[in-house]
DNA sequence: CTTTTAACTTGCATTTTGCAAGTAACGTTG
DNA sequence: CAACGTTACTTGCAAAATGCAAGTTAAAAG
């Protein structure tokens, strides 16, 4: 586990704080969604995702979540038009911060996609596992 | 546990962006934890935290978080000027995601309040059952 | 009273967001 | 191979959010 320097512009050293300074924003973590639970890996998937996130928007969070060690890109070797983005490790670590963000707003609101909240309610640690799982299927002929 | 209606503006029924569009800012995760995990309770506590926060910022963030039913005021029946701000039950409900932010940085970054740290990875729940507790203590009067 | 404290509000400059319209590189089709 | 469609952006500009400094109001303390 590769720790980054702290940023020196950092409004603090909590550890909460750092959180927010890097997801604290209305698009970063619908992003980490569509790659985690969504399996979304290029630029147009993320952007017809529901809720419509514009061009330039979308092109800068993915530039700050790649600086950030969140998200990584390569130029797909099939079609040298698309760029596929992937979690890092560092990234799909975020699943249980995903995880609890959900189970709070189906608690305490009228959500949709009760099938997955009913999943993660189910047994939470068994459904972070199976992203873990399908992740490291995706990229085990990188790391073997 | 009462839920409130969706509100008709957002922009998806995704539970993960119900949360992202109430708490997805520099700021308001910080002032619950604030409240949570230091026991703060007035504009003037939250306003000289560490990262300091400007007071229109604030004011607005009080406002909204209330308004989503996160946090309640009363003004302190001993010092008129003070304004008590507390969690409510949805608010103290958030004490998962914030402890799960909170290793998630501590994890990938360098950050400070190790002790508080330490304590939520040696046991997750155990926190967050005794910031529940002290809760839970400071409302009996209201409650019983 | 006068001063201090607490919780804001207001004004204004700066930054971020959001929409619409490009553009450049690659791939597909005839 | 030329025209066209796709993909991933960038650019321009208006609108909204943020941040700083300086008020303002009401209550408490001296």
């Amino acid at each position: 586990m590769t720790k980054m320097k702290a940023d020196p512009e950092r409004r603090s050293g909590c550890p909460l704080n750092a959180s927010v300074e890097m997801l604290g924003d209305r698009w970063s973590l619908l992003v980490i969604r569509d790659m985690m639970l969504r399996g979304y890996q290029t630029f147009h998937e993320f952007l017809h995702s529901d809720e419509k996130i514009s061009t330039n928007i979308l092109a800068d969070r993915l530039r700050r979540l790649e600086e950030y060690g969140i998200i990584s890109s390569q130029t797909d070797s099939f079609d040298g038009r698309k760029v596929i983005y992937s979690l890092t490790p560092k990234g799909i670590d975020l699943a249980p911060v995903l995880t609890e963000m959900v189970l709070w707003a189906a608690r305490h609101e009228e959500t949709g996609n009760q099938p997955l909240v009913r999943e993660m309610r189910r047994d939470k640690d068994q459904l972070i596992a199976s992203v873990r799982q399908r992740w490291a299927q995706k990229h085990k002929s990188l790391v073997g």
